[in-house]
DNA sequence: ACCGGTAAAGTAAACGGTTACGTTTGATAC
DNA sequence: GTATCAAACGTAACCGTTTACTTTACCGGT
């Protein structure tokens, strides 16, 4: 296919002038006159000019582009927060070039190596729940690319992070459900390898502890943090009729195969079991049950990664490793009003 | 910053050979001895090389890269396709440069010629609610650059699109709510100048018309597309006291903005309005009052649109407008199961 | 001893810009 | 009338690859 793109020597052989001046009349460079500088930028309208970013990056070495890696998009957290750094990408003139790990490490570290070749300025990035392997992170660092992870983070790399405060929420969130009368708490706790998993879980043995509740380890399971472990995690319980009053979900698709289980089960929440969770959607509050949640202010976070960011490509140096924390509040919905016996449960 | 990039020339300086036969034994062209090819690729892991993709694109003149230009992230339809592309991509290893248009159509127009500046491959785009103004899908026109068009699309450019059976989907829900008894049906249209606006409200009337009910203009309003519109609308038939039985909502956030106005004004769904939309959520099946939806396949629409772009690049040259219908199919919920007399609103 | 062929490597130009540094011209200063 | 300077434009090199075209060296065949 012949696309004759125009070039700005296209511009400069019509005009009987240099490439350079063309060049520079197009970004107003004070070289150039008046006269020359309008003659030129009306005859690139005229031939459809457009500017070639892939030369003038080569050139300038360096892309204002923001490499944005996610495990996932479609889950409420990340698809707010995907959708604030774009916005805050583009107020700033810095294009995002994103990638999805679909939660698989090695996708992940592929995605990284791209990411380098494009030559992005820095990166945002939040891991997948098995990532173990850090060399991909390394050579980030070791070629002196900055990034800041958000939400799912890895500490001890000298990069940045932004993240709700996991500990907190929970304990909020576990501590809530104390007050409203629950002892049976169990908690579905993602991976406690992962930071998330195991800030929230500590948050919640917190809770207990502080309640002086003792924690009922058969109660407390790892798994993963989709809807599909969520559900796996309940019928588990359920199948060894050991099922908690309430159940403390480590994330919104968790929490959600929790209402899947309840529903594969014949049992009803709130009334037969509860939960509460970390993490939401504000869609909720017009069905029933409304799900009680730890707001996790996505938005809040990707902003905030975004601006550590920016100010890491404007004052580029050393630095020591900082962490924002942002708490998190409780969003009051049907679920975990408070216990009741069970007809179904405890006949 | 110095970042020291290595590139090609760093390893044949190393090596004692030219940079050429770095890039060739790097790529496994023929022309390269195995000792040496080995030779080259061990030093490069040695010396932590990234290809540098810039450099290559520029010489290549292709980029591999698809652009993406949706209206929004967070929203269950978006989300989803979005994420269904990257998958394609990343399987046919094409690189993604996706950008959010915020329902702007100067943002939409900004997007595209920085996209066409980066010299993406092909675009892929689902239009803003707003858009009238061709110009910058002209010029992509223009520049031969393949583009494919999927929801939100424009017709008569000459470009390919791939779109839910909008007014099949339509008709179908309407039809339902006729069959179950209902014959008050309003409409909130979305905008009636876009592709989906004006077919959807087709089939809206098709049903009505097949079923030899008269349309009453006060239900049928424009507005958007958004959860704030479908509010909106909902309260200006409030306010006027004159809300239909049911409401067919032109997309989940409309319907969302309804639920939104039920609460607002202490009615309650279903009991004494219900609601039926195109498009929704496999959430909802977990909640009270299940919205009963026309099921709008995301990931399958992205995928076709995304394969057609992809054989588009296979095959370049000038084409027929191809349209690509996919049915549409009713997801049941607890909404729109009959009309009963309301206390409310007729007591 | 000469020819042709091939494997393995190198040279130079191109991709489309930007930047550092020259050159020309005219005006101003003295 | 010559030195000085700034405005306006040009030249050449470079960014890191790829590609088209050579070169070199060695080998077998006659």
């Amino acid at each position: 296919m012949k696309r004759n793109q125009v070039t700005l020597s296209d511009i400069a052989d019509r005009l009987k002038v240099s490439k350079v001046t063309v060049s520079k009349a197009l970004r107003d460079h004070t070289d150039i006159g008046q006269a020359t500088k309008q003659l030129v930028k009306d005859t690139a309208r005229e031939l459809g000019y457009t500017p070639n970013f892939i030369a003038r990056n080569l050139s300038a070495r360096k892309t204002t582009t923001i490499g944005l890696l996610v495990p996932k998009i479609a889950h409420h957290f990340f698809a707010t927060a995907i959708e604030a750094i774009y916005d805050t990408a583009f107020a700033n003139n810095y294009e995002i070039i994103m990638a999805v790990s679909q939660e698989n490490s090695s996708h992940e570290a592929k995605h990284i190596e791209t990411m380098l070749s494009m030559r992005v300025d820095g990166l945002l990035v939040s891991v997948t729940e098995e990532t173990e392997d850090m060399a991909a992170f390394k050579l980030v660092r070791d070629k002196g690319v900055p990034l800041v992870f958000f939400d799912r983070v890895v500490n001890g790399l000298g990069f940045s992070c932004v993240t709700a405060d996991d500990k907190q929420g929970a304990c909020l969130a576990v501590a809530h459900a104390i007050e409203r009368g629950y002892t049976d708490i169990g908690h579905f706790a993602g991976f406690s390898h992962t930071q998330i998993g195991y800030r929230r879980c500590q948050g919640y043995r917190l809770a207990m502890q502080q309640a002086g509740l003792p924690v009922n380890p058969d109660w407390v399971l790892d798994g993963g943090f989709g809807e599909k472990d969520g559900f796996r995690s309940f019928m588990q319980l359920h199948d060894a009729g050991n099922l908690p009053q309430v159940i403390f979900a480590v994330s919104y698709p968790v929490a959600l195969g929790v209402y899947a289980g309840a529903r594969e089960t014949g049992l009803a929440i709130p009334r037969d079991i509860d939960v509460i969770s970390f993490g939401g959607s504000s869609e909720n509050r017009f069905f029933k049950p409304a799900l009680t949640y730890v707001d996790q202010p996505a938005d809040v976070i990707a902003r905030h990664a975004m601006e550590m960011l920016l100010h890491e490509l404007q004052h580029p140096g050393p630095r020591e490793e900082e962490h924002i924390v942002i708490p998190s509040t409780l969003c009051l919905g049907d679920t975990c009003a408070g216990p009741r016996v069970s007809k179904v449960l405890k006949p």
